[in-house]
DNA sequence: TAGTGGTCTAGACCACATA
DNA sequence: ATGTGGTCTAGACCACTAA
């Protein structure tokens, strides 16, 4: 019986490594401030740079790290609570929906909008891509399709300018019967990683709304969201000040 | 000028190794069908294992691989759509809404989750561990908190063995004004892991629930999500047959 | 230019499932 | 007993940021 412990320590280290850092960004560490470099933890605990990258990995995927190439890891403060759906419906672009328009195309929707929207693959719909913004910081990223027979008032209407504005605005006049949403986890292609400020491959949340009028699809947006600093919120009382959720994995 | 291509190739080898992965999954791999094992596929690319797996890593975060230890990594179907927020309010506990009790105990509720309802925090509460099946598979776990005060009608009552049906039953007495959700992302803790089958630290999707009856949160329920395989789903609609996100990182 | 995180390698051993 | 994915090591070099 004089071999390794019998049933105890079966965690891995980076798990375990986690857990330690975790506490010491509790009790040593107040938000925004940087951590000693990777290789200098590694060295200190003792553990490769990979194990320890393991670690820091999983904290920054529950966002209580924030880490930057040529910078440096920061302590992360609690996720920010992003608005997605209020009590009452709204098309995009009423009032102020503290979404920003850069771009407005006319092209073919991706496959699966197109299907969701019961169009040809080949038929071309207004595109908006829009910037969710939260303060100064981008938080998600927006593709708006608008099928041609939802706004059958702008065809012809061809100044590249405002073209975004009028087709938003046409959507207003329409009655809203609902709007189905789903979420799931997604990562970041490389143009939403430029955009969000993150490495291709980050982890994003990706909410696609299926806006309803007249028994029809009349619109579908697929949002990416920062999964790393985003909390989405649903119906009303976007602004809680406590955070929801307690990491509570058992040392 | 003749050194390494100008602008060209600047991305990953585990990033490019994805995308051609994927291609291949859609093309020469049907669904359930087991891949070449790791060091196989490594030595095919002409990759080091670990970049191998760097590419494997993000196609199971995409919900397109399912990887067991001692079986090998399959081919994924599509996610399953998860109804989490009906047209209509509800209790948890009504009709059938998928969900199976577990557990049932009253004990002090996390500091998250005890100055969420407004109690203190050494305060028992009954806490009800349900599991949400779709079919065979576990796809999440709850944790549901009520206080006290919101169920006064069974203080004294101690049968164990009914006592989950009994505060559920008393909560469908109760009016239920609303239900905000927040959804994040999360990483499974050893208990979660093991009741979804999966290993510690896969992500999960976290929603939290409050559920308000007169002016007050009546109850709180965190529920975790495999987010490899679940769509969450909002608003009625919960059987879409399309899938809504489409990968579209160019080339 | 120095220092950071990001990528990559070529190994080794471990935990788990299956036959 | 074999084969799988999971963990871990000790390096190396690259891409980026800021002084």
């Amino acid at each position: 019986m004089a071999r390794t412990r019998p049933a105890a320590a079966q965690e891995p280290k980076y798990w375990h490594l986690k857990t330690v850092l975790n506490d010491a960004l509790e009790t040593d560490f107040a938000v925004g401030e940087v951590l000693p470099n990777e290789r200098e933890l590694a060295a200190r605990f003792g553990v490769a740079r990979a194990t320890l990258r393991q670690a820091l990995d999983q904290l920054e995927l529950e966002g209580r790290l924030q880490r930057r190439r040529g910078v440096g890891t920061t302590v992360a403060g609690p996720r920010v609570g992003v608005p997605v759906a209020r009590q009452h419906h709204g098309w995009p672009g009423s009032a102020h929906d503290s979404w920003r328009t850069t771009d407005c195309a006319e092209e073919p929707a991706p496959p699966a909008v197109a299907t969701m929207l019961a169009v040809p693959a080949n038929e071309t719909v207004y595109t908006l891509r829009r910037l969710r913004m939260m303060g100064e910081q981008t938080v998600g990223t927006e593709e708006l399709y608008i099928p041609r027979r939802t706004v059958p008032g702008i065809s012809g209407f061809l100044a590249a300018g405002g073209r975004a504005r009028v087709v938003l605005r046409e959507l207003q006049g329409l009655r809203l019967q609902g709007e189905p949403r789903s979420v799931e986890l997604g990562v970041a292609g490389a143009e939403d990683a430029r955009q969000l400020d993150r490495l291709p491959g980050s982890p994003v949340l990706v909410v696609t709304t299926r806006y309803v009028s007249e028994e029809r699809v009349a619109a579908v947006a697929i949002s990416t969201y920062r999964a790393d600093t985003c909390r989405l919120t649903f119906d009303g009382s976007g602004e809680v000040e406590v955070t929801p959720y307690d990491t509570r994995q058992a040392s």
